[in-house]
Formats: structure tokens, C-alpha cells, sequence
DNA sequence: GAGCACTGC
């Protein structure tokens, strides 16, 4: 499972480089005080007040993407100092680390985490730490040295050998960036670096493709997803001592699920973790945090004697003060408003300062951008320059870079055009002015139509706050809301989570696979709605991942281990019966359609399309998008001279392709560890021999064991309409399958935006529906 | 002939 050398192929975009003493990844600013000198490690708040850093005076300001901050050479040994009273120390010769960290604003609170953790009867502890607190770096080295933090040899239940209870620290993370580099940060600062070749160290991580768990590890840094597998062959988290649960305010569907376990955990039978107690800090960098209080502090008042056993704990970020605009009145039309106080600022607010305006997408950017250009070149020449630059996701990094860049030109505004990439993702440097429109596009599954919406909703007042802030990273700012203040008021207190958003078919299955009969009961700090849930069971049964009865299958619980969806995990399970035979060709199709984004990329220019549409006519295949995905994979796999030029030709995206031949790569060593495979396939590459079109039927009535729901016949009219639903549904453009009229289809997804669209589509025929159906 | 935030096993 584990691929070590993998690292090279963590997505890189979203590390940006913010100043000489930090480096923010994924929403997360990292110190690097103390890889620098230690005169770069002045503290953010003494820079401010004689504030003359322009733009352009920021040369080595841009996105540090391939270099992955490395530790020195000679690293400090500061391992027994970690924990000792060296606050006083003070000597002339101090431990730049150390500095570093003694300036965190959350150090001066370390005795108290400490002392309150200890505390018996305490096992829930809530940190709201702003933004630069350092409550990732520090609270886990805080805690990994004290005496209930031990490895207990303890006996259990029904069995007959003593087991180890306890010892390490989990540490959670939403991203895989985030937890390796913390992991590394931390690593360091512990005096143990990580990736030196040394069996032993105090500090690992384990994320998807890449594990890194020296002998001795105490503290363990792991992405949420690979805590719930854990969670699978370990339920009672015997191997830790405590969970931190970082950045819990994303709440993301894996950290609802995460939280539920540990509620059951802790109020749960104390015996199976032979009386050792399980800690569970809760950390989070905003400050609505009753939902989480409530969800614990209920568990506590139900389970025990006492009340509330929860702590919640605050600690100071480092932001300066930003004003907040409001419109006396709300606007008509928000580009126009947008546009003019663009330029209202630009004329009014002095150089240095950067505006940032948080706009709903693609669209709306490259018109206020063209726009703008418009407006640029009619400014009179004693004013200063302006220069509009967008960002979004779907940009390239090189494109995307730009944005990070102080303007090129002297005495000259830049404007970024951005989505909510920018709210937490990503910092965009030098920037003291934002301008929020007040609205986002949301993506939100609808259960009864199994259909996802993708459309322009009003932010959240959390949201707001968060785009606020953004203004005030670098000095005093300034936030012009496109909106009235009643408007503010009356927005919804933070986002919907992720769990009432999505469809919870995965959630569902999660927890039948770790033992939840009865799901419905199951603790949520918000529950879906039952319907939700019920169409979860159902078309979980109809995958075969559930019996009758409602428990889960040997088939299903092999589905749960897959890191797939379920219906892909069925497609798959389909593929190694002796109907099909087709593992290894179905694994090539599923790695392409889950590596992230689309390995295709949308070409622009009319031009430059016409090059590319012909280098991809040799993997395109009228059988649909998933041969099509197929046969990339494979002649990507085959080419042996440069598969960089391959991939160029036919603006394939060549990190999802890296990313997909290590899906690839994990699934087929799952596939043959579950028995669906008997034999590891040759090494690549391969020659490549087009797939014959009786396998390409097997491949498309595998998926279909997993997707018949998602299918549509050919009405007279021409359109396309769903089997279930009876919905029109139109080919989108990015199909291979566009503009083709078959007899039906079958699509694996379903998205609307201004119409109702069908992606990754197959051409099936219709009996082949009925033949899946009815199994 | 579309036009779309982010992430994870």
C-alpha cells in the first residue's frame, strides 16, 4: 500500500509562498522561521507599523511549488528541551526553533492545554485558535510527553494475550498537503527529522500513496479519510492515546463522520480500550463553535453524572483591524457595482495595496476582467496603472502564479479576480482591499433526483468574515461588501456542512462497514434528512453491499476498504466476476475518471483546438468517455519515449495522469490482496493493442452494475430522457458522446447548471438496462 | 457547443 517515493507527486498548487517567514498550504500558515536565519522571524505585528513593503519590492514573493521546504542539514537537537522549562532559559545562544516557536501566540497557553487535558474526567478539549495561532505545529508536541500519553499493556475482554492501549497522538487534517507538511514542520522542531533515511523518529504522518511512520512515533499526522480506514481495522483507536481533530470548522463530511466515532468512542464500552481513556482535542480556527460544544458536552451529560465535560479554550491569531463597507442600498446589477467601486477604490485608496474581489466563477471573472482592461486604458496618465488578473481553479499553476506576482509595471494596482479559491485555499499576497459580491457558487445533491445542482447561493456570515480577513493579513484593510448590512444580517451563520450537501451514499457505508446497525441513530452534529439516508440504504441494496436485512455484505465490506465510491467499488466487484473478466482493464478506466479533475483539459483557442482534436482522435472511441479513458491510460501507459510531449499533444493534464497511474497502481495491488485479481499484471510498459469492442461491452456492463440508475433512452424528439425520473437530459460538451444520437445512454454523472446535463457518458443498449436491473 | 468552489480513502 505504501508508495514512498510518491511525494513527487503531491499536488503542489496550493502551496504559496507568503512572506520570508511563512509559507501557506492549504488555508494553513506554516512558519519557516526556522529554516531561515533567524533574523527573518520577526514577529508579523512589529512589521506592520513601519508597513513599506510594496508590491513590487516583494521580488521573491511567488509559489514555491516544487520545493518541498527541506530541513538543514545539520538539524538541532532539541528533543529534551521540547518539554523542558526552557521558556526561561533565554540564554545568548537560543535555539532559533525554538525562538520560533516561543513567539506563537498559542505558547504562552501551553501549561494550560496541558493542565487541562490532564484533568481527569476531561476528555474533550475545544481550542479556537485564529489563524496563525500555531495550535498545529505546537499542540500536539505539548502533549506527546505526558504521563497519560503512555503505552498501557492492558487486558481486555475475552481475550487471552495482554495488548498495547495508547502511545500516540493522531492529528487530523483535511488535506494531504497539509498534514506531510506539518508532519515534516513538526518533525524538525521535535528534533527528529522525517525523510533522512533514520528507522526511528518522534514525529510521521500517513496520507493516501504515501506513509511515513518512523519506529517510535509519538506523534502521527494523518488526513481524515486514512483515520476513518484506520478506523476499520482498529475501532476503538487502540493504537492512540489522542485524537486531535484539526480544522474542524471546514467540517467536511469525513470530520462529521470522524466526530460521530469519536462520541461513540468515548461514551462508548471504556473496556475495549482496557480503561484507558481516549483525549479528544478539537481544534478549529472559528469561533462558531456551540454545535461542537453541544455535540460532545450532550454526549457528556448522557453518559455521565456530571454536565458538560467539554473545555473550549481561546487563543489570539495575529490579524490586523479591517474596516467593513456596506451598500446604503442594494445594487441592481452586481457586475456594474463591482466595476465602480473597483475604480472608486483604485482612484480614492493610496499605492501600496492590492485589491481582491471574490466573484461567482469563470464567467462573471473573464467579464469583469475584459472589462476592466476596457476601463485600464482610458485612465489619464498622472494616475496609476491598473491590472486585472483572474483566479480560479481550473486555471493552470502558471497561470494561477500570476496572481501571486506583485504587477510587473511600477505604480500599478492589481485586482484579483477570484473565486472562493481564494477565501481559504490560497493567500494572495499585498492585497488591502477586498470587494465581496456575496455569493458563491454551491454544489448541493438533490437525493429524490439524484442529481447534483451547481449554482450562484448567498455566502454565509462566517464566509463573509473569512473574505473580510483577507483584507488584513499584511496591515489594516478594508472590505467593501457589494451588498446592504441588512442583507449581511440576514445570511445564514456559517455554511451548510458537507454532509447535508452531499449525497451520503459513502457516509452510509462507512458506518455499515464499522459495525452502525442502525444509521439513523447514529451521532451527527447534523444529520441528513431521513429520505436521504433511505435512498442511501436503498441503492446501497441495490448495489449488493446490503442484504435484505439491511446488514452489510461480504461484498460490501470489500467496497468499504476500496478508497472508490460504492457504485464504483460494485463496477469493480462486477469486473472480477467470470462474467466480465475484465479487473484490470476496468481498474485503467477508474483511475482516470478519479484522479481529480478531468485528465482532458479545456483548449481555448479555435485554433490550437484543431491540433489537439486531432492527436486525441487515436484515444477517443465511440463506445463513450469511459473507453475513451480506458485507452488513454493504456497508450499512456505504453509510451515509453515521452510521455510529458504525449500528454502536451493532446493537453491531457499531466499531474492527474501521474496521479491516476498511482490510482492505478494502489487499486490493482487492493485488487490482488482482495483476490479480484490472481496475478500481478506485467510491469509497464506494455505494448499497446486496442481494446477489441466484445471487451469493451464487458467493460460498459460492468459500470453498469453499478450505474443502471443512471441511464436514459432516446425519446423521438431527439433529446435524451432518464429511466428513473423521466427527466430530459442533454450529452455535455465535454463528452466524447456530444452532438451523437444512440439508442440510450448511460452516464456516471449528473450535474445541473443552466440545463440538465449527463457526463461520462457510455452509448449502451437498452436491453443491457434491463439485464442489470434485474439480476 | 458548455463555461464549474474545494477536498479525500
Amino acid at each position: 500500500m505504501a508508495a514512498p517515493n510518491s511525494t513527487e507527486h503531491a499536488p503542489k498548487r496550493r502551496k504559496v509562498r507568503q512572506d520570508s517567514g511563512s509559507v501557506t498550504i492549504g488555508g494553513k500558515v506554516i512558519s519557516v522561521a526556522g529554516y531561515l536565519s533567524s533574523s527573518s522571524s520577526k514577529p508579523k505585528q512589529a512589521e506592520a507599523s513601519n508597513l513599506k513593503s510594496t508590491p513590487s519590492n516583494d521580488s521573491q514573493e511567488q509559489p514555491s511549488q516544487a520545493t518541498p521546504q527541506q530541513p538543514p542539514k545539520s538539524a538541532p537537537r532539541e528533543r529534551n528541551e521540547t518539554h523542558s522549562k526552557s521558556r526561561n532559559a533565554g540564554g545568548a545562544k537560543e535555539n532559533p526553533l525554538l525562538k520560533a516557536r516561543r513567539e506563537l501566540p498559542i505558547w504562552q497557553h501551553q501549561d494550560e492545554i496541558r493542565t487541562v487535558v490532564k484533568r481527569a474526567g476531561t476528555d474533550v478539549i475545544v481550542i479556537v485558535g485564529e489563524t496563525g495561532s500555531g495550535k498545529s505545529t505546537q499542540v500536539p508536541q505539548f502533549l506527546y510527553q505526558e504521563p497519560w500519553c503512555k503505552r498501557h499493556k492492558v487486558k481486555l475482554p475475552g481475550r487471552q494475550e495482554e495488548v498495547y492501549v495508547g502511545g500516540m497522538i493522531a492529528i487530523t487534517q483535511p488535506r494531504r498537503v497539509a498534514a506531510t507538511t506539518l508532519a515534516q514542520r513538526v518533525s524538525i522542531e521535535a528534533g527528529t527529522p522525517l525523510g533522512k533515511g533514520r528507522p526511528d523518529g518522534l514525529v510521521g504522518y500517513s496520507v493516501r500513496f504515501d506513509h511515513q511512520v518512523p519506529k517510535g512515533t509519538r506523534i502521527k499526522f494523518l488526513t481524515e479519510g486514512t483515520l476513518l480506514q484506520e478506523l476499520l481495522r482498529d475501532p476503538y483507536l487502540r493504537q492512540y492515546s489522542a485524537v486531535v481533530i484539526d480544522e474542524i470548522h471546514e467540517r467536511s463530511l469525513d470530520v462529521d463522520l470522524l466526530a460521530g466515532f469519536l462520541k461513540q468512542i468515548l461514551f462508548g464500552d471504556q473496556t475495549q480500550r482496557g480503561g484507558i481513556p481516549l483525549k479528544v482535542i478539537i481544534m478549529s480556527a472559528t469561533a462558531e463553535v456551540g454545535v461542537i460544544q453541544e455535540f460532545f458536552g450532550r454526549a457528556a451529560a448522557e453518559g455521565r453524572e456530571k454536565g458538560s465535560n467539554v473545555e473550549l479554550l481561546r487563543i489570539k491569531g495575529r490579524q490586523f483591524p479591517v474596516t467593513i463597507l456596506y451598500e446604503p442600498r442594494p445594487v441592481p446589477d452586481l457586475q456594474d457595482a463591482l466595476l465602480k467601486k473597483i475604480f472608486k477604490v483604485h482612484v480614492e485608496e493610496p499605492l501600496p495595496g492590492d485589491i481582491l474581489a471574490f466573484l461567482n466563477g469563470q464567467e462573471d471573472i473573464e467579464a469583469a476582467q475584459r472589462l476592466i482592461e476596457e476601463y485600464a486604458t482610458t485612465l489619464a496618465s498622472n494616475v496609476p496603472k491598473i491590472v486585472a488578473v483572474p483566479l480560479y481553479g481550473q486555471l493552470s499553476i502558471e497561470a494561477q502564479s500570476v496572481a501571486f506576482r506583485p504587477a510587473k509595471t511600477p505604480r500599478t494596482r492589481k485586482v484579483v479576480l477570484a473565486t472562493n479559491i481564494a477565501e481559504t485555499s490560497v493567500t494572495v499576497p499585498g492585497v488591502r482591499y477586498v470587494i465581496d459580491c456575496g455569493k458563491a457558487k454551491v454544489k448541493q445533491y438533490r437525493p429524490r433526483l439524484g442529481m447534483e445542482s451547481l449554482l450562484a447561493k448567498p455566502i454565509s456570515k462566517s464566509s463573509a468574515v473569512q473574505r473580510a480577513g483577507r483584507a488584513g493579513r499584511e496591515g489594516p484593510g478594508k472590505c467593501f461588501r457589494l451588498y446592504t448590512e441588512d442583507a449581511f444580517n440576514s445570511l445564514q451563520d456559517s455554511d451548510l456542512p458537507e454532509i447535508l450537501r452531499n449525497d451520503v451514499l459513502g457516509a452510509v457505508l462507512t458506518m455499515k462497514a464499522r459495525g452502525i446497525q442502525d444509521v439513523m441513530a447514529f451521532p451527527l452534529m447534523d444529520a441528513p434528512e431521513p429520505a436521504a439516508i433511505e435512498m442511501a440504504l436503498l441503492h446501497l441494496h441495490f448495489l449488493g453491499a446490503l442484504a435484505d436485512d439491511g446488514t452489510i455484505t461480504a461484498a460490501g465490506q470489500t467496497m468499504a476498504r476500496f478508497p472508490l465510491s460504492a457504485p464504483l467499488g460494485a463496477v469493480l466487484l462486477a469486473a472480477a466476476g467470470p462474467e466480465f473478466d475484465c479487473v484490470l482493464e476496468v481498474i485503467d478506466a477508474i483511475s482516470c475518471l478519479t484522479s481529480g479533475d478531468d485528465i482532458f483539459m479545456h483548449v481555448h483557442s479555435e485554433e490550437g483546438q484543431e491540433e489537439v482534436e486531432a492527436y486525441r482522435k487515436d484515444v477517443q472511441r465511440r463506445e463513450g468517455d469511459i473507453i475513451t479513458y480506458l485507452t488513454t491510460m493504456q497508450m499512456y501507459a505504453a509510451e515509453n519515449s515521452d510521455r510529458i510531449d504525449w500528454c502536451k499533444k493532446r493537453k491531457i493534464n499531466i499531474r492527474n495522469m501521474k496521479q491516476a497511474l498511482n490510482i492505478r497502481r494502489q487499486l490493482r495491488g487492493m485488487c490482488l490482496k482482495e483476490k479480484l485479481l490472481s496475478e500481478m499484471p506485467p510491469p509497464d510498459p506494455q505494448p499497446f493493442t486496442p481494446l477489441s469492442p466484445e471487451k469493451a461491452e464487458s467493460v460498459i456492463k460492468c459500470f453498469l452494475r453499478g450505474f443502471a440508475m443512471r441511464t436514459a433512452m432516446l425519446a423521438p424528439d431527439g433529446s435524451f430522457v432518464t429511466v428513473h425520473g423521466k427527466h430530459v437530459v442533454a450529452i455535455h460538451p465535454s463528452s466524447v458522446m456530444h452532438g451523437q444520437k444512440k439508442e440510450a445512454i448511460m452516464f456516471l454523472e449528473h450535474v445541473y447548471t443552466n440545463k440538465n446535463y449527463a457526463k461520462k457518458v457510455s452509448a449502451i443498449q437498452a436491453t443491457w438496462i434491463a439485464e442489470a436491473l434485474g439480476r
